[in-house]
DNA sequence: AAACATTATAAATTTTATTTATCATTTTGT
DNA sequence: ACAAAATGATAAATAAAATTTATAATGTTT
């Protein structure tokens, strides 16, 4: 048995196909065929049902597979440890980030980690929080920037900022008149949020829920962009609430329906989270780093109403 | 990266010498130096300082061969994992057993247990307490019989009987006359032990501890079996403690020096012992359930005072 | 039924692991 | 101090293996 053999059936359990898997490896299909068969061979069981189409995993390759995931993680940290003994931060790395972080926390921070680290070459792909969660655990993102907490047992958080949230009311609506609102004020029910799957919404919806209205019978209209969900606002369809980030990009006008919230005022918590594994540990500490340090400046100079995280 | 390569490094690790472990391992010296040389090239590190004479670790060469041992275990439990789906129960397994349980427990289930689990090749290897726990962790056991608790959480325990012990008290001792004697009447000056490293004297020494005697300060007689203990004690050296089943290979004389004790009686725990990565699970099963059954068996046709245990 | 997609198989090739033979260096025993 | 022994590295030869190219077999889709 060799890692090269488990890094095959992983790739074909997860491809459904051995071509698909090939390509991925960058061998041909025949050597996935043969080293695979050589592997069952070896154990005397069948890891892949053949008949069935897509390929499927047998009750057997079921659990190999999962062993083979700890074994190839296992292996990769021997150069983690190596990297982290020798100093080097560097090779390639997966970040996952969130869309409404996506925009406004990107640009802050990625030329000076890229200035500070220049071996790492970081591929950031903007995914929602369950396509984070799931491509992380497949061991596709090495660690991501999130809506926090999730409470998963499987993945570590380490908190970057809270980002309070600010009301956008426009003129039409009920609150307008209120300078400065409250959680109270709120109701799920003219407050335009964005679509599923983006943790922000869950974010409010928490923080709604709490302010006791009932979300399950009421109507909701939704979209996928804060832009978008501005401008609905402003056709009087509703209030909307923004990450206090990204009010930076409103127009002037647009900033006069900017209502603050009361303390304690509403906010999310964004933070780095990865897997316990804790592969390349060494990087997801230098992210942090420059993460937490730009935040922290961006405090200070812009009179940002962000709050550093407290240790936990 | 190979697994074998790891098997190499492993080997040479723990023999601190390359021909041994290549002789260890079934291969010529030159493949040892050849592919641990060729994962030190792709690592770009020396896992080993072959300057020092025995050969030593580097620092990060001691990292890497734990993560090693992790690697190879993980391995070795996909086998694991077909046979337990297959219900197969064989292969060679590593069973240690201290000294003072070897002689009384091993006849009793040596060959129902090659009985009902043909497959299984049985290695056992009398082990103080010590060497069982430093092989256990060095993999080169898969379980043991041992005294508990130890209270090492690497290691699981699983109970397999208590066994009383029984005063040997030679005439001139002045136990003597006492037929049945206590717990408290032990003093720790008057009694034979067996030497360091047998833990069946740690459980004495808790015991006399409990009857707040002090044993720093006093000076010991110490043997390395049983039989010496009986002999000495009959010199007239001092009184001794046997496990109850020792005492049926004494001889009738000596069987009249025998002391019972009151309730509570003070007993030792014998469990079967195994590494928490529970490889090979499903012959420590097998093992435990035939060990178990025969104890429950000798106590219902032998009368014998040991006690199955609690369920925990 | 033809075209396509997908996996298996066979033979040739390349790569890798292992061995045999030998050398260089260090340690050990006298 | 010096010869013998022990130990690890190296080179060349051999054996074993992984991989590729080419092609066959199988099943699916249109």
């Amino acid at each position: 048995m060799t890692i090269t053999q488990l890094k095959y059936v992983l790739a074909v359990a997860e491809h459904q196909n051995f071509t698909k898997a090939a390509a991925k490896t960058f061998v041909t299909q025949p050597t996935l065929s043969m080293q695979i068969q050589k592997l069952e061979d070896q154990l005397e069981v069948l890891i892949f049902d053949r008949s069935k189409k897509p390929i499927a995993l047998t009750q057997i390759g079921n659990k190999i597979v999962n062993q083979a995931k700890n074994i190839v993680n296992e292996a990769n940290r021997i150069q983690d440890i190596v990297d982290q003994q020798k100093g080097f931060i560097g090779g390639e790395f997966k970040l996952g980030i969130i869309p409404t972080v996506m925009p406004t926390l990107l640009p802050m921070f990625l030329k000076a980690f890229t200035n500070k680290h220049p071996k790492v070459r970081l591929k950031i792909e903007e995914l929602n929080t369950d396509d984070i969660i799931q491509k992380m655990s497949d061991g596709h993102l090495d660690a991501a920037i999130a809506a926090t907490p999730l409470k998963l047992d499987h993945i570590k958080e380490r908190v970057l900022y809270y980002e309070p949230f600010v009301g956008y009311v426009p003129k039409s609506h009920r609150l307008y008149p209120k300078k400065v609102i409250d959680v109270k004020d709120l109701r799920i029910n003219d407050i335009l949020l964005l679509e599923d799957g983006h943790c922000f919404r869950d974010g409010v919806i928490n923080l709604c829920t709490a302010s006791k209205d009932n979300y399950e019978d009421s109507f909701q209209l939704e979209s996928g962009s804060f832009e978008t969900l501005v401008k609905l606002s402003d056709e009087g369809l509703g209030m909307t609430l923004l990450p206090y980030l990204h009010t930076f990009d409103l127009q002037k006008e647009q900033k006069k329906n900017l209502h603050h919230f009361n303390e304690p005022t509403p906010a999310r918590e964004v933070s780095l989270i990865y897997p316990k594994s804790e592969l390349k540990i060494q990087i997801i500490d230098a992210l942090y780093q420059v993460i937490s340090g730009i935040v922290r400046g961006a405090i200070a100079f812009q009179d940002v109403k962000i709050v550093s995280p407290v240790a936990k």
